[in-house]
Order: structure tokens, then sequence, then C-alpha cells
DNA sequence: TCCGTCCTCTGACTAGAGTCAGAGGATGGA
DNA sequence: TCCATCCTCTGACTCTAGTCAGAGGACGGA
């Protein structure tokens, strides 16, 4: 068994108290006078619009029931409905203010709910709860995170690549010139040269790392970016973990990688996985350390 | 504002996570061929089998409409309806074979999901989120407690005291006559004499707490009690403030109480709580210690 | 024994949530 | 320019959840 029976027993005596107090908070705009599936789609909309397809896949609604919902907010005169400027097929949804109005009547009663719950403790349990959730939240949303291989060319992989690159650019001293170094092409990040993982929280891309594999028995981890709306979940140490697991599965003994210096985190995350410093293998201009580390030949399980 | 705002943003956002990765949990049995409030019910009943009542008083569902998901369910041949030998206006159900085999499929799915919860994560992941997940849970049910005024006579009182006297019988040495030693009847611990304070847990009498008022301007607890179930929610201190508002409410500038030497983290809780020892003021025979506390003449706001 | 109350069941509803198929306009690549 | 695809809307449904009023048997205290 790889998850322990009692931890699985806790996550359901959790689950049971908390849908219990949460569900109360989460649906209390079942309270207004609206169902409560139009209530979710008024607030969704938020302050500043959004056009109707994307509401409809933050929301997971059948396209037909989501056109309904929007009229009858529209013959309250909650929302006004418009064409998309740049693509007439997309219909684009604001409030009115009168929406406005009744969404922050919404908000203010999720706030109240919530005062609710922390009123009949007294200030340090309060703290301590306030404390606890955010320790829950994160690690619900670390496990929200799933890993898969991707192509380096999907629109994700594209998205990670930007966001590492943007932040080479940003954080290294004079710059990041992605052409310069050692350019990475497409080719060498999939089999069978390479791979591409990306890390996707709620279908948006959030991390990523590539793997190159060389003939030496080597594996090289290239691309390693967790982005900033996703640090503190460990996220960049699971990925690390998943692309030795890779590197192993395809029979390479030993990972390697290089990093530049500024990159304090991540050089402390490569010790922390039991890398060690090497001397050069490549002459990468960008970098000032190099590490690697001897994977185990058995694949771990899966 | 009695409540912090950022306090109130967190727990909004944590409801938020959590309602998306733990609903999927609690409605895990959604999955089955069954509808949700029949399968609800299913598993509600237990192994045990329960009676319609209870049933439909734990899921609060109207007697109309459980009694045709019972029916439906009995249909399925996955329970069996009988008239409850005691009171034969009751019915009692009991799952069959199938029906136990198919409660144990949900039980099961459940146990999948709350393991794919934790299976992203690393050991000390996964270790941190059930300890927060547990902290959470206690200050929600914590939170979760009512405390109210009620009649001594009333059933939840009963209950509470009949759970006071049962545990000192235990705890005392040589027992606890609750006729030997200072008794108080209802009457001390009603208006205008005194008062009676009841703290509930989803309607079920956890815990309780007196007060009598004497003409020297004090007020003295009595009768304070936590059941088992409801330990480590801080609710005898909580208890025990609400006596104190409502004997500075009424006039009392100091709170008195005794109490016997093997109620230790009692005696912990009251020193903590800002009592002091004084003199004996009765002669209380299961008595060896007496504090008292100054109340600040005005009342603490609600 | 009588009567108010309790427990359960039945019939007759309503409303909300969501699904499905298809129409029709808009877009964009071949 | 044509055609497959995309986005949205409409009509016609289904299924659940839940409510309400009232019937009828059972109980329990006066």
């Amino acid at each position: 068994m790889d998850v322990d029976g009692e931890a699985v027993r806790r996550v359901r005596r959790f689950s049971r108290v908390v849908a219990q107090r949460i569900g109360a908070l989460h649906e209390s705009y079942l309270a207004s006078e609206r169902p409560l599936g139009a209530a979710r789609v008024l607030w969704e909309i938020g302050p500043d619009g959004s056009d109707v397809r994307s509401l409809r896949s933050r929301l997971d609604l059948d396209s037909g029931y989501l056109s309904r919902l929007l009229r009858s907010l529209e013959e309250d005169g909650l929302v006004v409905l418009r064409r998309s400027e740049t693509d007439k097929r997309v219909r684009t949804v604001r409030l009115t203010e009168r929406g406005t109005a009744e969404r922050a009547v919404l908000d203010h009663r999720s706030d109240d709910v919530a005062a609710d719950l922390l009123r009949p403790l007294d200030p340090r349990q309060r703290d301590r709860l306030v404390a606890a959730m955010t320790e829950v939240e994160q690690l619900l949303l670390a496990s929200a995170v799933r890993v898969s291989v991707c192509d380096p060319a999907h629109a994700d992989a594209r998205a990670c690549l930007a966001g590492y690159y943007g932040e080479l650019a940003e954080r290294f001293d004079g710059g990041f010139d992605p052409a310069a170094g050692l350019p990475v092409h497409d080719e060498e990040m999939r089999s069978p040269a390479g791979l591409f993982l990306v890390a996707t929280l709620r279908s948006e891309p959030v991390g990523c790392g590539a793997l190159r594999f060389h003939d030496d028995g080597s594996a090289e981890v290239k691309r390693l970016w967790v982005s900033a709306s996703a640090r503190g979940l460990g996220l960049g140490k699971r990925l690390l973990g998943e692309l030795e697991g890779r590197a192993a599965e395809h029979g390479a003994r030993v990972v390697r990688l290089d990093t530049n210096r500024v990159l304090v985190e991540a050089i402390g995350m490569y010790r922390a996985a039991g890398y060690r410093e090497v001397p050069p293998f490549n002459d990468n201009p960008h970098a000032h350390h190099w590490f690697e580390k001897a994977v185990p030949a058995e694949p771990p399980g899966s």
C-alpha cells in the first residue's frame, strides 16, 4: 500500500467535518433569491467582465446551459452581453451597475459566513486555524498539480519556456540570451533524444523540466522552472524527482545539470536532493555550477 | 470589526481550494450509478442498521422524501425495512448483503479519492497535510459549538449533568454522591437565582456550566463539564469565559468556584484563566481547592 | 377509553441542474 | 474561395432534490 491507511482515514474525517462547515460558505449565495447556477456565474464573471468561452471552461458548464443562465441574468439587468471585437463568434459579458451591486452582496455574505466561523474562537485559536488552513490549502494545491510528458512545441510547454527565459533575463547579471548560451532545440527535448515535462494546476501550466539523454549513460536536466504562482508547493523538487525517475527508466546512471550562481534557491534544492558539485562538463557561458547525482539503476515504481 | 479582514480572506481562499479538492471526495459516491440522495442514505444507515427517525434527523431530510428513497433502495434489494419491536410507529432499516457490499464499494471509492489526494505528495508533505487537517478539523469543530442558556430540567441539561456526575463518580477517590456534598437544585440554576449554560455540537449536548448568584456580589461557578467527545476544543475555557461574562452582566464583581484535587486539568485551566486560590468559602466535603477571580464591571460586548 | 401527538407513507407538485442535437454565423487554413 | 472547425444559441428533454398536505396506524397520558 503506497498510502498510509491512517492518513486516508484522517483525510476523510477532515473532509466530512469541513464539508459541513465550509459547504455553507461556498454556497452562501444559495441564500440569494437567485438559483445557485446563476449566482455562480454572476460571481465568476468578475468585476472586469469575461468572455463566455473562458467562463464556460472555468465553470465547466454546458454551452447551452450557460447561454440560458446568462440570458436570465441579462433579462434581470445584471449583465450586458456583447460580441467580442476580435472574434465575432465569441461573446463577452460584463456586469452592469446592478450586477456589480448584487455581486458585492454575495461577496459580503461570504465574508459574513467566514467571520461567523472565526467568531466563536479566541484569538489564539483563530490564528491557529488560519495558519492550519493556509497549510492545508498549500498542500492541497501541491497535490492538485499534475506532471506529465508534453511535446516542447505544445502551447503549455511554450508558456513555460517563455516564463523560464523571462525569469532568467530578469535575474541574470547582464540578462540572458537564449540564442547565446547552449540553445536546446525542441528536437532534443522529445523522444528519443530527450523529453519535456509540464506541470499543470487546473490545466494551467505552472512549471516544467526537460531531460536530454547523452550517449555516455548520463541524462542532463534542462529548463527546470516553476512559475511564481506555484512557488512554495515543493514543485521544483517534485519535477526534479520525476526527471530522475524518467532518466533511470531510460537507463541513465547519472543525472547532470548546470546552473547560474544567482539561482540560489535552485542550487540549494539540488544540494538537498543529493546532487554534488562537479567540474564543468560543458562550456555554457551562463553556468557557474555543475552538479551530478547517481540515480538507481532500478526505476522506482510509479 | 470583531473579526480580522485578512483572516476572513484566508478562510475564503481556503474554502475555495478545499471545496474543489474535497468536494470530489465527499461526493465520490456520486460516481455510483445511484443518485446522490440514495447513496447518502445507504451510507448513513451504517453496518448495524438504524431506525428511520434517527436517519431522518441525521440527514435532515423530509419524511416523505426519505420514505421514497428507502423504498427505492428496498426495491433494489439493498435494504430491509421492518417495524421496530419497541414502538410500532417506528420503522427500522437494515442493509442486506447486497446493500453492505454496495456500501463497501462507496467506502472503498472514498478511500481511493483520499489516497489520490495524498499520492502526489512526498512523505513529509503528507505528514504536514494530515497534521494541518487535524488542526483545522478540531478548530472547525470548536467553532461549531454553540453555547446557550438552557433550563436545567431540559433533556440536554440532564444529559450533561448525568455526564458530570458520572465522571466525578469515576474519578473521585471514594466516588461521588451528588446528594452528599453541596447539592444544587434546579431552582438555583435558573433565573433569577442563577443560570445554566449548555454547549451543543450539531444539537448534541457536549458540555455545560452553571452559575449561582449570591447576595454578596459574587457568582459561583458550578457543574462545569465537557464531554469526553469534545475535549481538546478549548470548550472548558470558553464556557468559563461565557459564565464570567454573564456574571458580570448580572452585576457580580467576583466569580468563585471550588474543585476537587483529582481534577488537575480543570485546576490548571482555572489558573490559566486568571483564578487565584483563596481560603475555603464553603464546606463542600468534595472540595480541596477554592478559587476566585475579579470580573470587570463592564460586561464584555457579545 | 379517548384524544392529542408521533411516525411513516402516499400523491401531487415545483424548480433547478444539466444533457443532447442541431442550427447558424464567423473564422482560418488549404 | 471553400470547407472544416469554432462559438453560441435554441428547443426539447431528463433526473434529482425537495416541498406540502393529508391519511392512517400506533402510542401514551388523562
